[in-house]
DNA sequence: CTATCATGTGCTGTATACATTACATTAGGT
DNA sequence: ACCTAATGTAATGTATACAGCACATGATAG
């Protein structure tokens, strides 16, 4: 099945990439860390839902670094752009 | 009626101050530009619940800042410290 | 006193993040 | 061929972010 039409996801993360760039960290052990289960961190890399603010900063934690560094986001509709 | 009983939020919020330093931008406005209603801004800044990931970075974006720089994570009860 | 502006409160409904359980698939090791 | 580890898929249930609406409160102005 396609991709569900509409606009692109808002916010792309970093975390596949950030898991292997730390010693091949595992869905699992991310998930023990962040302390979520393993199926999220799974849907969070196929990008089918967005984090939580809560998860998304143990996420960052997890690999020592910043909300920012982990999740990127990428202006689509801005709500008000001026008055 | 107190505060609900157990560890405090884990996270912290510079929005109502961040809106005085922004020529005291009403909640209202704050709302508009971004996407939500004047309620959940209060809600906010009342601790009541978290911003999504989503609104979080539109707060930021408000203000042409970082999330790390509204938000604050603070660990109470860490998911996991060493296996 | 009345009107308006900014903020707070309370209620109800909907969308979605996340848990839980179970099963499929692919790669490696014996 | 069998077992296990790591990842993906699917279905269902719960908690909660946020909308929408109405109304209360405090400050300022006329």
């Amino acid at each position: 099945m396609p991709e569900a039409p509409g606009p692109p996801p808002a916010i792309r993360n970093q975390i596949r990439s950030l898991r292997f760039h730390h010693d091949e960290m595992t869905q699992d052990e991310l998930a023990k860390r962040a302390g979520v289960t393993r199926h999220t961190i799974m849907a969070l890399e196929a990008g089918k839902y967005f984090p939580s603010l809560l998860l998304a900063f143990r996420i960052a934690s997890a690999f020592h670094t910043t909300v920012d560094q982990v999740f990127e986001y990428t202006e689509i509709s801005a709500p008000i752009s001026s008055s």
